[in-house]
DNA sequence: TTGTAAGCGTTATCAC
DNA sequence: GTGATAACGCTTACAA
């Protein structure tokens, strides 16, 4: 059995009191300091947190819970949450809802039973009964990703608007007229943005996108795969596309390859997100590249803050730019 | 503050003892279950995890301890096993060691003070450390990917012997003969398995790899890119390769794609576990693919069967068989 | 079947 | 600075 803190008081001949003080960093006599460190080493003490959790009412863990692993900027986004909080003493769990808002909602509540001490949400639910749920039972609370507009809450997002307005403009620049978009669920605080910025650019050049052109896929591999056979099926083809998002411009590479199609010659190409995968393909991809590991970061900087119990700068909606990188997949066009 | 036991209790006109079995699924007449039931509605009672895992020395949570969050093969592991075990009540906390053992061996430490229940490890450090550590805590522990060979333990693999043979025998069954092979750190388990089986089939077919062809890389784009340059800068260049894992075929690809070597024409290519990516190149890319979703699956119930203290088929080793895809990445050869 | 009370390992309060 | 003791919310003998 491991040893506790009564054994060492024991051992070093003081106090429960006294061995928890100097613990926690109060001050103590030399001597004691030293009768401590001695009995901690020998018995190889480590304090139980569980013990620690239920007097302090805190678990020392806190929660992601997002739509699906299978993305980059989930898997990205864990990876940095945790550099963040391990050090400052709080474990991450991991929890998914696999794009279920229903699971998701009961995933929540099992956070919450599971006592962690705050969550970092990557939404999927759009009708915002997580949030509700979370901010209840008085949960310090970071939306990563999508803002859910009617509630209040901090945030961490990308300036999907410039995103999209940047990469519409730059194949403007380049001549083209007749540019499509493969967007997500317009419901979706990200496609909406993207969407938008794509749209602005094209009005500020006075363009009409085609109707057709503007094709909704379900942020899959398959749906970014549909999506362009639908685009390549209009009558007006389109000579420069803009995917505005990770799986879809793969399924979207796919479909092109599918049609035979040469890039850039036949249609010119800015994806999204597309880390490794974007110098692999020939030639390289143009996209839009979000600052994942910044996002995270900060993410669980604030979220740490709240559960430290500052609300000084409450709530707070914390916008990230994103880098465009023009590769070979996009070319001029008369 | 959220309701107790107690609360709940004294709402039924209880005592909590009664309310705790019933709770915990012991028989109660039946109106007093009624009588519990309502006051749990009413005051929305949830009990508290931290107390019950103080009282019964556990923490419900498992640690799933990582290298890094960058392959594939790992979120997928962390899905399946938190697919597996929250249903069963255990929440699963990330851990990730950023490819530095000495960080592995503190997080081992941090994960057993957070009394996690049970540990999936897939090793970094090859001393066995993290092991002892583990296991002098008596802490449930099941290997996932590489097996540490001096240390006793639940182990969950690949048949990566049967990954580097069939790959293999396939390009020397079209005609092969000047195969090369990038694999990663021989003292790995995943790398030395692959290459066995690599040497195994040219072997069998009396073939004689040569030295500069089979190069080490370190599991990085970086490093697939830097062998596959090593290997073509070699007097007699191989016809065919295969590549031992994800990343460096990604990198590999890179290097091909640099050098302007045509797939398959030039060369034959078979890599390793490329999900999206396996398609979206041009051509198709050969591979040999692991049974990621019933390897985390597996790691998950095996691990809740230990933390559940049945050891009775202890210690086991489960092999995984890889499924080989073979596509247009590879060609017939006089 | 139900109630009582001890105890899990900490920390906080209050004396000394 | 240090020590004694009462919580935190739950489970579990044991008693009724």
């Amino acid at each position: 059995m491991a040893s506790t803190i009564r054994d060492v008081a024991a051992y070093a001949g003081l106090s429960v009191g006294t061995v928890s003080k100097y613990i926690n960093g109060k001050p103590v006599k030399e001597s004691t300091r030293s009768a401590i460190e001695d009995a901690i080493k020998v018995l190889d003490f480590h304090p139980n947190n569980i013990a620690k959790g239920l007097r302090n009412a805190k678990s020392f863990s806190v929660a992601i819970l997002l739509p699906m692993l299978d993305s980059t900027f989930c898997t990205s986004m864990i990876s940095s949450i945790e550099s963040t909080l391990l050090p400052l003493g709080y474990s991450v769990i991991v929890c998914e809802c696999h794009n279920d808002a229903e699971m998701e909602l009961r995933k929540t509540q099992y956070l919450i039973d599971r006592m962690v001490d705050g969550i970092v949400l990557i939404p999927y639910g759009l009708d915002g009964k997580q949030i509700e749920l979370i901010q209840k039972n008085n949960i310090p609370l970071v939306l990563l990703d999508q803002e859910i507009k009617k509630h209040k809450a901090d945030c961490i997002v990308l300036d999907n608007e410039l995103a999209g307005y940047e990469s519409t403009h730059r194949l403007i620049e380049l001549g083209h007229k007749d540019i499509a978009i493969i967007t997500g669920n317009f419901e979706h605080y990200t496609s909406r943005g993207r969407l938008k910025g794509f749209l602005d650019a094209m009005k500020e050049a006075d363009l009409i996108p085609v109707d057709e052109h503007i094709q909704c896929g379900d942020y899959s591999i398959d749906g970014g795969y549909e999506a362009m056979l639908r685009i390549w099926d209009t009558k007006k083809r389109p000579t420069a596309i803009f995917i505005s998002n990770y799986d879809m411009t793969i399924g979207a590479y796919l479909a092109i390859n599918y049609l035979n199609l040469k890039i850039p010659d036949d249609i010119s190409v800015i994806g999204f997100d597309n880390f490794p995968l974007a110098n692999v393909v020939n030639p390289p991809l143009s996209f839009a590249e979000q600052p994942t590991n910044e996002m995270g970061t900060e993410a669980g900087k604030l979220l740490y803050k709240r559960i430290c119990g500052d609300y000084s700068d409450y709530p707070q909606t914390i916008m990230h730019k994103p880098t465009m990188y023009y590769k070979e997949s996009i070319r001029k066009i008369n």
